[in-house]
RNA sequence: GACGCGUUCGUCUAGCGGCCCAGGACGGCAGGUUCUCAUCCUGCAAAUCGCGGGUUCAAAUCCCGCACGCGUCACCA
């Protein structure tokens, strides 16, 4: 049985971009093989904790439509999915460690532990810990029992080196000397993530873990994890981050990297999802828009690439724009009615869908480009005030068409055009100003036709 | 610094020893369509496949070294 996870910490305001793109593949990879896709919240740092973090990132994962088969919203067999409420299965497991041998009490000070780490890099050394506390185990076990003291549970690593192999980078080999005693259970009884996570994909039976390269150099505790608690390993994936253009990590620094940021701009979820699914992966017949159902008949996690890609949302406003393109213009004017909490006349709206389907890449372009449509131009792009004789004459024969159609005053303003012997192009961009405000709108027969005559007629008396 | 991972047009990528003087897409440029813009169509430029050595009749593709980039080294995830 094929199950994935995706567990993000409510650290942040919202779901990182890459943490969709991983989310997807893991996604994928469990509905291909009629598997499960989980989500759990590892919400273990109290100290970094943002309020209402993790409800913004349930939230998001549903808007984008990675729904989970379980999570702590909808609950599953292996509940719960948010790790503060599994402190004493952690606690359990860690104290299975100790007994085992595989792990110990240590009651070090922060103080001391930093002070240590400063001489080892003053040195030269690898920051380790010194295993001051494995030293005198004994002794410290009837402390802590007796005393009650503060302390955390560290893992032991052993001598000898781990080997594991993962799907997209192949066979990796560590040696344990490089490898800290990591701290597995913290003071305050929260696991580590190293713990929260190995324990709980174990429990929860999660076969593949598909995630951020970020998480490579821990992989190695993790396997010593596994093999300390006899369990069976995982599949191992992976995926290169994201990256800035200057090829670091993806950061808010220099780019929006909260989803919600792209989907409240007016990109599609489907737009989204198809423009991640092309970082670091292809389409084995090189299509680049597919559906997410097409996507999971032809992804494979063999086919994932190594190398990190920069996040390009000038490609994302491409593919945008042919979703944009593709959908029925009925839909599309219900979610711009709704992208604008129903602001605009959803009538209007419609009327002007066949004029704009092919000049917006994001919901969020149609206002600057239609706003016209729903009240007069507060300012003009060009100086009409040396155009006042020419705007009476469109004025003049504008009122003459009795039958408001495009084609109409298209035929009443090319034939003024030709009376007047003056220029087409500079013509109607002063009719396209006076009318819009810009110099760039949708075809301007076709918007006057939706104005309406009086609307027109009004805008052009305006200034005249 | 140590350890790990990576390196094909500006960007996303195809490529798995001959079919590649490297193909597609975004972006760029030019032209066509057009009252603007966009869409659509046509065409152009753009990678000596990071560098240097091997192996081979033949290498972007295999091996070695180097350089560079990135990631990780917490009682953070």
């Amino acid at each position: 049985m094929v199950r994935t996870r995706i567990a993000p910490s409510p650290t942040g305001q919202d779901v990182h971009v890459g943490s969709i793109a991983a989310a997807l593949m893991n996604y994928a990879w469990a509905k291909k093989n009629h598997g499960q896709f989980i989500i759990r919240i590892e919400d273990t740092d109290r100290t970094r904790l943002v309020k209402g973090g993790e409800e913004k990132m349930l939230d998001t994962f549903n808007r984008i439509g990675l729904v989970a088969d379980e999570s702590p919203n909808t609950g599953g067999k292996f509940a719960p999915y948010r790790q503060s409420e599994r402190l004493n299965i952690y606690k359990k497991h860690a104290e299975e460690l100790v007994d085992k041998g595989k792990a110990y009490y240590c009651i070090c000070t922060p103080e001391r532990l930093t002070k240590m780490r400063e001489e080892q890099v003053a040195k030269k050394q690898i920051p380790k810990y010194d295993r001051l506390c494995f030293s005198n185990q004994k002794e410290i076990v009837e402390q802590v029992k007796e005393r009650n003291l503060p302390h955390v549970v560290r893992l032991l690593i052993p001598e000898g080196q781990v080997k594991f192999n993962d799907v997209v980078r192949g066979e990796i080999t560590i040696d344990n000397k490089n490898l800290d005693d990591q701290v597995l259970l913290k003071s305050d009884g929260f696991p580590t993530y190293h713990l929260g996570v190995v324990v709980d994909d174990h429990l929860m039976e999660i076969s593949h873990i598909i995630r951020g390269e970020e998480w490579l150099p821990s992989t190695p505790k993790h396997v010593i994890l596994y093999q300390a608690f006899g369990w069976k390993l995982p599949v191992f994936a992976h995926i290169s981050l994201l990256r800035n253009p200057d090829k670091s990590k993806l950061s808010k620094r220099k780019n929006p990297v909260w989803t919600s940021w792209y989907l409240d701009k007016g990109i599609f979820s489907e737009a989204l999802l198809n423009y991640l699914a092309l970082m670091g992966w292809s389409h084995p017949e090189g299509k680049e828009v597919f559906s997410l159902e097409e996507y999971i008949k032809v992804f494979d996690i063999k086919d994932i690439q190594k190398t990190a890609p920069v996040f390009d949302p000038v490609k994302l406003e491409w593919m945008n724009g042919v979703y944009i393109r593709d959908i029925e213009n009925e839909d599309l004017k219900l979610k711009i009615y709704e992208f604008y909490n129903k602001k605009y006349p959803e009538e209007i709206i419609g009327k002007t869908i066949p004029l704009i389907k092919e000049r917006i890449k994001k919901l969020a372009d149609y206002l600057p480009l239609c706003e016209f449509f729903f009240k007069p131009p507060e300012s003009f792009e060009i100086r009409l005030e040396a155009k006042q004789a020419l705007l009476k004459n469109m004025k003049e024969e504008l009122e003459k068409i009795s039958e408001w159609k495009a084609n109409a005053i298209g035929e009443s303003m090319q034939a003024l055009v030709k009376k007047l012997g003056i220029k087409a192009g500079e013509f109607f961009m002063v009719l396209r100003v006076i009318i819009t405000g810009k110099k760039i709108s949708p075809p301007l027969n076709e918007s006057m036709e939706i104005l309406g005559k009086e609307e027109c007629i009004k805008r052009l008396g305006k200034l005249v």
